[in-house]
DNA sequence: TTGTTAGCGAACATATTGTTCTGTATTATT
DNA sequence: AATAATACAGAACAATATGTTCGCTAACAA
């Protein structure tokens, strides 16, 4: 990717992150990111096509990093089954509590939804083979609720950010017992 | 209240349900529940201040009316301690499947995420009680947890509308078993 | 009946969005 | 070092949505 790119890239991204620890996603405007990263107008919307966009796009450069990390040790060691994914827990709360300045700062406030929406299918797709039968009740349901709720753990943490990634994962491992 | 206002006020609300079924709620302008309710521009902003407002406005029509026939039943029975919130949960899921076309409405999309951001806050007095201490997890934690599950509980449902209160009361008092 | 209030709707100012275009500077390539 | 490609700045622009104002009319309560 051509330097340019990357530098304008990286200014808006750093722009918008800084504006999102000051004020709520709806109230700030394109205007207020181009002139934090003082790159010109149309040079924001060659990369990036709405405000939205601009929050997905961030998302996902993250997702991609924590989560990639996190292939890379189901490849190397044996992650399947229940005692796996416990592990997996662990682990993606420490790589989430690396980028918990920037986390915080979108977790607060509208973008927060926006970010839950994006975040929600890594988790799914995470937890899926952890789900098993408990009773009649159905598996939609079991891995709705573990998705939610660690989402729901990690907002909550990014709100009360004076406990650990062990601590945190003990919290949730024992709220939600079925892992 | 003024019959106009009133009248008035309920076609702005059925103008706009009726739209959130049909489209999602960024993509809803005030033009366009100005134009279904029949009412004039100045008269919509005489009610509400904005469409965040309306929709705020909505939610607490809601929830004032299911959350005052929880108080009635509170003060006639004795719904104090874990069972009492066990039967209240059951019941406010009665209360929430009466209004599930219109619930199903907002909670599919954005509007979603602004409906669960007022609707939290009931449901965080209603299980002040029914938290208790669980060996050293925050007290914080657990009715996060309760309240954040309940809530994505009631999401689920709305897009998963083939069971019954009942077996819905289950699924979550059987995932939560604090309770 | 009468004073009060709500609604209508056009007109308006304002703000924001997203696009287009031209000249300039930077970059990769050879 | 020369060249071709492309990214950027920034002004100008159209399009859209928002929220307010105001004079007139109709409905209401007492």
């Amino acid at each position: 990717m051509d330097r340019r790119q990357r530098k304008t890239r990286l200014a808006i991204f750093h722009a918008f992150t800084a504006l999102l620890q000051e004020q709520s996603y709806a109230k700030i405007t394109v205007q207020q990111i181009i002139d934090r990263a003082d790159v010109g107008r149309s040079t924001f919307y060659a990369h990036f096509e709405t405000k939205d966009d601009l929050l997905r796009a961030l998302c996902m450069e993250m997702f991609d990093h924590i989560f990639s990390t996190e292939r890379n040790r189901e490849a190397t060691h044996d992650f399947s089954g229940k005692t796996g994914v416990r592990a997996q827990v662990t682990h993606l709360l420490y790589h989430l509590n690396e980028n918990m300045d920037l986390l915080a700062g979108i977790l607060s406030g509208e973008s927060g939804d926006l970010f839950m929406a994006y975040f929600k299918p890594y988790l799914t797709r995470l937890f899926q083979r952890a789900v098993s039968d408990e009773g009649d009740i159905p598996r939609s349901f079991l891995l709705n609720h573990m998705v939610c709720d660690f989402a729901e753990t990690v907002r909550w943490w990014s709100a009360n950010r004076q406990y650990s990634p062990e601590d945190v994962s003990r919290f949730y491992l024992t709220a939600v017992p079925f892992i």
